[in-house]
DNA sequence: GCCAACGTTGGC
DNA sequence: GCCAACGTTGGC
């Protein structure tokens, strides 16, 4: 079982949207980036654990927790023409983007903001905090996840 | 809205 | 295969 952190703009999907439907897959779709994409498709496996991080809003840093319940199959939204993430570079025979399936499991308390994570030294190899870093899927280390969740 | 950093594209 | 131009990310 492996450990991740997923970037989302609440905009888009906020844990809120898991709080309040708990027993929904929510299909994570759209991630446009090869390491993320290769991440989702060769290593995140049914049963991970999924830090649900909120980006490019007012309160950034890590919101809640999900669990990955489908492994990685077609975006379908690489092949929709009105879907924001649509890829006309991408064909059917061999789809380029792959989306996977998460489910909630908690809204924490407090969001554990970025400031926090980045001012905790036991975070300083997780890659959100490393100059330049831009991943949506970035792995975490087993020992990164529970620092990271005492920092609550 | 700004802009640094990074990724992608496409001409050569 | 290089690299300039362009697009995107994402914190501030």
């Amino acid at each position: 079982m492996n450990y991740w952190l997923f970037k989302t703009e609440p905009s888009e999907c906020s844990i809120d949207d898991f709080a309040h439907n708990p027993t929904q897959a929510i299909v994570w779709e759209g991630v446009r980036n090869y390491q993320a994409r290769n991440y989702l498709r060769d290593d995140v496996a049914i049963g991970d654990q999924v830090l649900i991080y909120h980006s490019s809003c007012k309160l950034i840093g890590v919101a809640g927790i999900a669990e990955v319940v489908r492994a990685a199959y077609a975006d379908p939204s690489q092949f929709d023409s009105r879907s924001v993430y649509y890829d006309a570079k991408s064909i059917a025979a061999q789809p380029r983007w792959v989306a996977v399936d998460l489910r909630f499991v908690s809204k924490l308390p407090a969001v554990i903001t970025l400031d926090k994570i980045k001012s905790s030294a036991k975070m300083a190899e997780l890659p959100l905090v490393q100059k330049g870093s831009r991943l949506s899927v970035m792995p975490v280390t087993a020992q990164q996840w529970r620092d990271l969740l005492a920092l609550q």
